[in-house]
DNA sequence: TTGCTCCTCACGTCACGTGAGGTGGC
DNA sequence: TTGCTCCTCACGTCACGTGAGGTGGC
């Protein structure tokens, strides 16, 4: 099938395809006579591994050396487990960060609903992002 | 003062400040006799705002369509709070995801302790990402 | 002269998206 | 011929980090 006939059957755009085709992670046929690629029902099957790999938090490189491992016929359940950990943790890290930017956020927007706009001065830019306190009347 | 030295009276690498320079968020004097760059203490106070805006979850497209405001002289106020009312719905929303992403990842993780290592078929290339059951043993 | 700092390109990161410019299929 | 699809560059995104190759200061 075409890029596009792909696409549509597995709800991604044609782009994405065509990336995946870019860095190696899907090798489809290509028609000789009109350069057209030409995706296997194999290359279908390959394409939703990597979209439930990718929903499941790892890389596009990760996939790809679990694909290279697989293609060799060796198990990549090892490689999986491992990277998977890393990856866990990474995400954990991120989160908490995620979270703690968060409530700043919401902190500054309820501390600003009773602080007035002000005027630029040489010593302040917005006093709403540097900080508490009054601005303008001196 | 020079590069090296408001890199860390401010704490941050000097390649964070060039990078600022470079898309002119800040704008040192320079000398021209050796080009090296000229930070005055109104560059210091610029960059420590440049810094507390972006942990508050302004981009630098923000914090420089903010100052760009304030050095026209006019209150970057309004701005500000429309700005951090649209970055506070996309943390938002990036933190549920990032929460149900993780929450998958986990889930994943704990299934995977009971299931064995599997060799790659032409079916399947890895059974813990494709799902649940069990694989190699018929 | 040595070792340190400074400089400017220019490319890499991550996972695509987006033109531009050209071709095949019906 | 028209309109749609396909193709390949090649650059943009975000906030830097990282060489490479060269220069100033002490």
């Amino acid at each position: 099938m075409k890029v596009s006939e792909l696409a549509q059957r597995v709800d991604v755009s044609t782009d994405t395809i065509r990336h995946y085709v870019r860095i190696g992670l899907l090798e489809p046929g290509i028609d000789p006579d009109n350069q057209y690629k030409q995706f296997s029902s194999q290359d279908e099957k390959r394409l939703r591994f990597i979209l439930k790999a990718k929903s499941l938090g790892f890389s596009l490189q990760d996939i790809q050396a679990i694909l290279d491992q697989a293609d060799k016929g060796q198990s990549p359940c090892p490689q999986v487990r491992t990277i998977m950990q890393k990856r866990l943790l990474e995400a954990e890290k991120q989160l908490q960060q995620m979270q703690q930017n968060y409530q700043q956020m919401q902190q500054a927007v309820q501390r600003w609903q009773t602080q007035p706009d002000c005027e630029p001065t040489s010593e302040h830019i917005c006093h709403l992002i540097e900080g508490r306190g009054d601005c303008c009347h001196e």
